[in-house]
RNA sequence: GGUGACGUAGCUCAGGCGGUAGAGCAGGGGACUCAUAAGCCCCGUGUCGUUGGUUCGAGUCCAACCGUCACCA
C-alpha cells in the first residue's frame, strides 16, 4: 500500500498557565499514540501545534503583572516545549501563533476572506472603558443581572441563573480591572458569513456518520445547520492586526488565527524541513492525504465547523500574496480535517482542573517524579474517549505496579534474565516448533491486525487492552511451559521456549511501542538491537534575527521502527544484564 | 433557557441491528518459584440514574424526569 501523509493536528494550549494532565489525555497524548503509530507503518507524519499566543487573557495578566503580552506568552511557551519533550510528545513542530509566518497568513486569511465576500461589515454595541481608552471584553464586565438580580454577574454570562447576557444589558456595569463605569460606544467590525457556508459545512458533515464519534458528529451538524454570523475582528491591539487602511487596534479575534496555525505550522515545517512546498502535499493533495484533529471537547464547535468554514472560505491560500515565498499549489482548495476524534475530560477527584480552585497535577513534576511512561500508560488507560474520566493517585499507583510493571516489566526480566544466565547471554536457537509456540506467536502476529485497526480507528484504549492481553498470554505460556524446570532434563526445549517468548517480547516492544516508547526502546537495547523505534525530540531557536523563537521538533534520522512482527535473530547477543526497567510506585496520601 | 453527550460491580471502563449482564484493577483462596513477593489457576446476583411506554421479551428502542459535563450573538 502506498504510503499516506497524515497530518496530525493538535489542539494548542493557550499559553497563560502551564499544562495539566487533563491537556495531556484530551488531546497531546492521543495525538503522539496515532503520529508514533503511523510513522511505524511508514506512513509519512507530520505532527503540528504551537503555543497560542494572542487574546484578552494574556494581555489582562500582562496588565495585572506589569509585564508585556509577550513576556507571560514566552515563559509558558518555554515551559511548554520542555514539558512536552519530557512526556515524548513527538511533534514535528511546535510552534507559536507570533511568528512571522503566522502573521502573515493570518492577514492573507483574511484577505482571501474578504476578495470571496465571506465577510461583511457590521456595527456592534459593546462597553468601553473610559478609564483605559479600550473597549472591554464582555467577560471583563460586571453588574447585576437584568434576569435575576444577581448583583456580580459577568458581562458574557450570569453565574447565577446561567443565562448568557450580552454586557449591554447588565444594570450598573462595571469594570473588573478599575472598577470603573464602562460606557456603551459602536464599534465596526467584520463578520464572518457562517450562513452562506452552510450548505457546505453540511455536505462536509455529511459522510462522516460511519467513523466520527457520536459525541462529535450530532453536535457538530445542529450547530452548523444554525450557524450565524460571527464576529471576526476584536478590539484589541495584541494579535494579528486587520490588514487594512484605518483599522488601527482591530485584530483577527484569537479563535480564527489560532485555528490557522494548523496550516501556518505545516508550512513553518515545510520550510524548516527544507522543502518549503511540502505542505501542499498535505492541504492540497488529493490523494493519500489524512489530516487529524485531536484536541478537547470544550473546542468542537471550533473543528468541525468553524475551522472547515475558514478553510472553505479561503479556498487556498490564493496567488500572488505577500508572505513567505511559497507557491500556492494548483490545488483548487483546502483538504478538510478527515477526524477530529475528540476526548472528553480527565477530571481529579471528580473536579474539573482549575488553577484558581487549585485542582491541578502539573505534568513537569509527573514526568519528573515518576517518568513519561508510567504517566503516559496510565493515562492511556484511561483515556477519556467516550466520557470523562477521573485520575486517582491510588489507582495510577496500583495499575503501574500491577500492570505497567508486573505484568509487561517482569515478563521481560523473567525471560531475559534466564537467557542471559543459562543460554551465554545470547538469544537461543530454537528447536522445531511445538504447537503451543506456533500458537503464541501467531497470536502476536495477528495482533499487528487487530491492535492496528484500533489504532486507525483512533480507540486508543481498546488498542492498549489488545497488547496487554498478548503479554498476559505470554505469562501464561511461560508458566505453563516452565522453561525453568525444563532446563534440567532438556535444554534445548527450554531454549526454544525462551526463544519463542524472546520473540514476543520483541513484537510486544513494537505494540506497546506508541504508548510507552521510552520503556520499548530500553526493552529493544536489552533485546540486542542498536538502532532506535523513533527518531529524537530536539528543542531549538529557529527563524530569521528579528524572528527568533523557540520550538520543538522531532529528527525522524536513524529510526527503523517498523509495525510488523518480530524476526528476532537466534544468537543475537542481548545488551547488557537484564534489570528492572519499571520502577514501584508508592501509593500516596492525595 | 437551547443543543448534544454521559449516568453499568469497591475503582477504571466494555457492552453494532433488543433475548434472562462482562473485562481489567482492587479483594478472597490455591499450586508453583525463572522473575522487581512479580507471574499462573479458581472465586463477580450488581435496583444496568428514576418513572412510565412499545414488545412475548429492553442497559439495549421511545417519552418524561433527576444528576454530571460541554458548547451556545
Amino acid at each position: 500500500m502506498a504510503p499516506e501523509n497524515i497530518l496530525v493536528c493538535v489542539a494548542w494550549p493557550y499559553a497563560n498557565g502551564d499544562l495539566h494532565v487533563g491537556h495531556v489525555a484530551g488531546a497531546y497524548l492521543p495525538a503522539d499514540i496515532f503520529a508514533r503509530y503511523h510513522r511505524l507503518k511508514g506512513n509519512r507524519v507530520v505532527m503540528v501545534s504551537g503555543s497560542d499566543a494572542h487574546g484578552t487573557p494574556i494581555v489582562v495578566r500582562a496588565d495585572k503583572e506589569g509585564k508585556t503580552p509577550r513576556d507571560v506568552f514566552e515563559f509558558y511557551h518555554t515551559r511548554f516545549l520542555e514539558t512536552q519533550k519530557n512526556l515524548g510528545i513527538s511533534y514535528d513542530l511546535f510552534t507559536h501563533t507570533d511568528t512571522a509566518n503566522h502573521h502573515a497568513i493570518g492577514q492573507q486569511l483574511f484577505r482571501r476572506l474578504l476578495e470571496n465576500e465571506y465577510l461583511f461589515k457590521a456595527r456592534q454595541k459593546q462597553l468601553y472603558s473610559v478609564t483605559q481608552s479600550k473597549f472591554l471584553p464582555d467577560r471583563l464586565v460586571e453588574g447585576t443581572c437584568p434576569i435575576c438580580g444577581y448583583d456580580k454577574a459577568r458581562g458574557d454570562q450570569c453565574d447565577n441563573c446561567g443565562n448568557l447576557l450580552d454586557a449591554t444589558q447588565l444594570i450598573n456595569p462595571r469594570s473588573r480591572i478599575d472598577g470603573s463605569t464602562p460606557v456603551v460606544r459602536e464599534s465596526e467590525h467584520y463578520f464572518f458569513d457562517l450562513p452562506a457556508l452552510r450548505a457546505s459545512l453540511l455536505a462536509y458533515l455529511d459522510d462522516k456518520d460511519t467513523y466520527w464519534r457520536s459525541t462529535v458528529l450530532d453536535f457538530s451538524r445542529h450547530y452548523a445547520a444554525n450557524a450565524e454570523p460571527r464576529a471576526f475582528t476584536r478590539d484589541l491591539t495584541w494579535g494579528i492586526p486587520i490588514p487594512l487602511p484605518d483599522s488601527e487596534g482591530k485584530c483577527i479575534y484569537v479563535w480564527y488565527e489560532a485555528l490557522l496555525g494548523y496550516l501556518t505550522a505545516t508550512v513553518e515545517w515545510a520550510s524548516l524541513a527544507g522543502t518549503p512546498a511540502a505542505w501542499q502535499e498535505f492541504w492540497y493533495a488529493q490523494d493519500n492525504v489524512r489530516i487529524y484533529n485531536f484536541i478537547g471537547k470544550d473546542n468542537i464547535l471550533f473543528h468541525t465547523v468553524l475551522w472547515q468554514a475558514e478553510l472553505l472560505g479561503m479556498r487556498t491560500l490564493g496567488q500572488p500574496w505577500d508572505g513567505p515565498k511559497v507557491s500556492a499549489g494548483d490545488g483548487t482548495s483546502f483538504n478538510l480535517p478527515y477526524d477530529v476524534p475528540a476526548n472528553q475530560f480527565l477530571n481529579m477527584g471528580g473536579q474539573k482542573f482549575s488553577k484558581s480552585l487549585g485542582v491541578s497535577l502539573d505534568v513537569l513534576d509527573l514526568t519528573a517524579k515518576y517518568g513519561a511512561d508510567p504517566v503516559r500508560y496510565y493515562i492511556s488507560s484511561i483515556m477519556p474517549e467516550a466520557k470523562d474520566s477521573d485520575w486517582s493517585w491510588t489507582d495510577f499507583a496500583q495499575r503501574n505496579n500491577s500492570e505497567l510493571l508486573a505484568k509487561w516489566g517482569n515478563l521481560v526480566q523473567r525471560t531475559l534474565s534466564q537467557i542471559w544466565r543459562n543460554f551465554d547471554r545470547c538469544i537461543p536457537t530454537p528447536g522445531e516448533l511445538a504447537e503451543a509456540d506456533r500458537a503464541l506467536i501467531a497470536q502476536s502476529e495477528s495482533a499487528f491486525q487487530t491492535v492496528g485497526a484500533s489504532l486507525d480507528a483512533v480507540h486508543l484504549r481498546d488498542a492498549l487492552n489488545g497488547a496487554i492481553e498478548l503479554a498476559t498470554a505470554t505469562n501464561q505460556y511461560l508458566d505453563h511451559e516452565a522453561p525453568w524446570k525444563t532446563i534440567k532434563v532438556d535444554k534445548a526445549r527450554a531454549g526454544t521456549v525462551l526463544y519463542v517468548a524472546a520473540r514476543v517480547i520483541d513484537s510486544l516492544a513494537m505494540l506497546l511501542s506508541p504508548f510507552i516508547p521510552f520503556t520499548c526502546e530500553a526493552v529493544r537495547r536489552q533485546l540486542g538491537y542498536v538502532a532506535p523505534l523513533f527518531g529524537k525530540q530536539v528543542i531549538e531557536t529557529v527563524g530569521e534575527p528579528d524572528d527568533r523563537h523557540d520550538v520543538l521538533r522531532y529528527d525522524l534520522a536513524g529510526a527503523v521502527g517498523e509495525w510488523k512482527p518480530s524476526s528476532l535473530q537466534p544468537g543475537q547477543p542481548l545488551g547488557g544484564e537484564p534489570k528492572g526497567l519499571i520502577s514501584k510506585i508508592e501509593v500516596e496520601k492525595t
